[in-house]
DNA sequence: ACGATCTTGTGAAACCTTTCACCCGGTTGG
DNA sequence: CCAACCGGGTGAAAGGTTTCACAAGATCGT
């Protein structure tokens, strides 16, 4: 095996110094014609593979941006990715996807390895808790950019507004005359959560109706599940008329039961889910959900951080705020059967 | 900003020579407990941070190992990920995530992407066409293991038998009375496609009934809506009493429309998928579907891998092959209403 | 015709870690 | 008492790329 073929191998080859076979690669311009493609000639049938470790550690940073995120299994999150991607693609820049599963210590590990990485940058949609990591990450000169969670000071962020969100599926139970309503969610620890709770619970006094919450585990299928075992159990009277999960996987526990109890779907509960995930429209009760911007918050997410990346010193810190959007479907109102709203 | 601190650094600040700082490292039980307090005091004061690429550029290779797929935001290589990064993960490699979207252009882009990064292994699940680049990487030396695919000769693959699975789908539709029945899916240059579809044909076969091929561009929601419209559209004598799909998402995606046109689920048209993605058993119509151990796949995968990098010499290559299990539920059977068969 | 300017090309230095041959003082076995 | 050995530590070399100051010719302007 010729296992190791370095420039110096390809500069013999063709009769060059290593500083021309460098510059064939990095300017080919200010080579001239010919030598050019005798190196070329010599690259190809040499195989010369170029050492990605060798340039790193020369411009003391790697060409690869990092994006930690909660849940892979999510769609709403590899539809970010999808977006970061697209981004980081035209930048020339490669990203590494880690699932920190929510864990703190998961987190932990991928922030280190980024780090020794030398990574450009981070996106990441941060676990809760008390003392977070980030703040050291940012001193030490990590340009950093917080996915779908609001930054507080001098940090970019991209995020949707989250009050808002349920503050629209909130309202919109209250115009279809719902007076028992109920939000399935949790951990409040979760900001994400929390502001969605609290822009329904504003949404609820508006239209003067209780807000009954139901609060979950996590954000999972299984947790909408036993949520929706929960609510098929209670009397009729009891029953909420109308359930706002907190993410469209849990939206799609709670139907699935609802479906499983012969509880007619919107008839005696609607459902509203949240992310607007491709699943939710295609269920076979298509969900009403509150839509985010999944590809562009993570397009917009990388931009930011590509920008900071590129011009550390010109780079001003931004926090980009999405609007959500609802999208109406047969979950909360009978017949949107006629067409549906996208193929 | 001390942005650069080294072993030279931390060896200085401690006192020591820098090979001890290595050593306290990668070997501290060759350090004296004294020193390497010393040692571990100055990195810790100096905040340093091992540098990833000069590691790698020493050791020639880099301690990650790549995942090509298809489809990131099919469910199914996710789950196949998630099992592909627990196994690394036990052998303290990380894995890069990356998505061809089934275009040979992307492929060939990450490919030579992992090779200049000198990745340790690469796993693939490689989309189909004539010439593929695989054979020539695999001669330069990289291991590889083919995900999802079954290896021709000297190569590592890990794959579920997909006609035995194709067969499962048929048998149980012939064994509960079906005589119109109908395969969606496609291209057919996919293996995975057409094996399934041979499987099928066989099982047809048997059974001494007909199938209908209804060949779609790709394996979507979407391909799956409109082959469902073209059911919708065909007159209730024509139409195919059961489907057998070739993917979950083309199954979802032709459930949607059947409940659209208020045509019954499993009552006028059976539904089949494959994968048995989470999505699957949870739509509000559970699909039956053939379940795949999307988890042990890529586990197992990365266990061959890994063992190939671990000792190049005394690893043999192998193919292991899943059997695929039939999981029956509402989308074919009425009644898996009384209980479900998982949380 | 001669200095200035351009165009091409050169090769050493720097980036940071790990490894390996080697050193030193002390202990042990014969 | 000497040789062998041992624990603990040293520092140079290697690994592949990019950059940069510099050199050698060619070209140009006057």
């Amino acid at each position: 095996m010729s296992d190791t073929v370095s420039v110096v191998d390809v500069a013999r080859h063709a009769g060059v110094s290593l500083g021309t076979v460098s510059n064939v690669l990095n300017r080919p311009d200010r080579v001239a014609p010919a030598t050019r493609g005798r190196v070329l000639a010599a690259i190809e049938e040499l195989g010369f593979i170029r050492n990605e470790a060798a340039r790193q550690l020369r411009a003391g940073r790697s060409r690869s941006i990092g994006l930690i995120v909660l849940d892979i299994r999510n769609p709403f999150f590899t539809d970010v990715a999808a977006g970061v991607e697209d981004s980081a693609a035209v930048a020339g820049l490669s990203v590494v996807l880690c699932n920190s599963r929510d864990e703190g210590g998961r987190e932990d590990h991928y922030l280190s390895l980024l780090q020794q990485q030398r990574a450009s940058g981070i996106l990441i949609t941060p676990t809760a808790r008390p003392k977070s990591p980030l703040e050291g990450i940012r001193r030490r000169g990590m340009p950093l950019v917080l996915v779908d969670r609001a930054a507080s000071r001098r940090q970019c962020s991209v995020s949707v507004d989250d009050v808002v969100g349920g503050g629209l599926a909130v309202a919109h139970l209250v115009a279809l005359g719902h007076r028992r309503v109920s939000f399935v969610g949790g951990p409040l620890s979760t900001p994400q959560v929390a502001e969605r709770l609290s822009g329904a619970r504003s949404a609820a006094a508006t239209g003067d109706i209780p807000l009954v919450l139901l609060e979950t585990a996590d954000l999972t299928f299984s947790a909408g599940r036993r949520a929706g075992e929960q609510i098929a159990g209670m009397s009729p009277g009891r029953r909420p008329s109308a359930v706002f999960c907190a993410n469209d996987l849990l939206a799609l526990g709670v139907l699935q039961e609802m479906t499983r109890h012969r509880i007619d779907v919107p008839g005696d509960v609607a459902i509203i889910g949240y992310d607007d995930i491709d699943f939710a429209g295609s269920a076979a009760v298509p969900l009403t959900s509150v839509r985010q911007p999944r590809e562009s918050l993570g397009s917009a997410a990388a931009d930011l951080l590509i920008d900071e990346v590129v011009d550390p010193d010109g780079h001003r810190h931004r926090r980009v705020v999405f609007e959500p959007e609802l999208v109406v479907r047969s979950s909360t109102v009978r017949e949107s059967t006629g067409r549906s709203n996208e193929l």
